[in-house]
DNA sequence: AGTCATGGTTGTATTTTGCAACCATTTAGT
DNA sequence: ACTAAATGGTTGCAAAATACAACCATGACT
């Protein structure tokens, strides 16, 4: 008796496993989209930024300017790219005034890395260029709902993030 | 009377606006963090289906095998890609026998590429292993939670779409 | 002090990309 | 039906991005 239970609880789980791998396919579908979305509209947005930044500078860059300052060592991590590669990067966000770096008090051999006033009124004016764009599609979706969303989407991503 | 009473209306909007403002700020955050992510676990997954395959062609395979056969101009399409380059990828996917080409009935200049089987298998051992990778992380995770969440996306992938 | 790890820069070879020219085929205009 | 323009795709070429390794300076650990 007990043992048919058991067997009644344990196909219970399974079932639910497999409903979760269903909802999961279905996440990483509209991932899939999302992602390939935004990568569309990397090129751009980097461009209303500066005409100068390509598409790997500007992803450091707005990093920088959401997570505040930084380590270059900091960024190739994030973006599991090589340091070399990173070095330039900066380099070019130097040159272009869209960055500036001060260094780091606790550590001699490090840097960090922070945006320039040029570069948050420049992402500034992106970003409200965006939000008009975005602005009359939203219109229709409560602000609850979007909390919902990124609420939804932030407990997924503590769920993957190491 | 009436003109106070639009003014308050108006008002009700405006904070509305504002309200909205700050979730989408919010969101932006979270689908950051999520894009962040991915991209750092693309890499990974790429040399998981085959250690030939590069960051470009993994995504472009990816698409192939969840959305179905699509030609070479679809494709750079939706990545916002060079053909050209699409077209050399799309050689180094033939060339390990991840994807094959047929001709389009409907147009004698356009070629149809789909997965075969061999990258469906890879894909399928792919999608194993990031399930059982997972698989004890979102067991807290009630499948109508996952559902909600890529319902959620759904909408904003179809809100921010063309 | 001595060893090793870490932050960062630079040189070099390889890869990837974008642009343009090109061919074949399809579509539109007249 | 005929020409012109547009589209799918390939390829050559130059510019850019990247990885890898060597290297220097600083810091951590023993």
């Amino acid at each position: 008796m007990i043992g048919a239970m058991e067997d009644v609880r344990r196909d219970d789980v399974r079932r639910d496993d497999v409903r979760r791998d269903e909802a999961v396919r279905g996440l990483e579908h509209e991932i899939g989209r999302l992602l390939r979305r935004v990568r569309r509209g990397l090129t751009d947005r980097a461009a209303q930024v500066d005409p100068e930044l390509n598409a790997t500078a500007y992803p450091l860059l707005a990093t920088l300017a959401e997570f505040g300052p930084h380590r270059a060592s900091d960024l190739a991590d994030m973006f599991a790219l090589d340091k070399g590669a990173v070095s330039r990067v900066v380099h070019q966000l130097l040159e272009l005034d869209l960055i500036e770096r001060t260094p780091d008090p606790k550590d001699g051999r490090a840097s960090i890395l922070s945006v320039t006033s040029k570069a948050q009124a420049r992402l500034a004016l992106m970003v409200e260029a965006r939000r008009e764009e975005f602005g009359a599609r939203l219109s229709g979706w409560e602000p609850e709902k979007i909390d919902e969303l990124a609420q939804g989407l932030a407990r997924f991503n503590a769920v993957i993030s190491d």
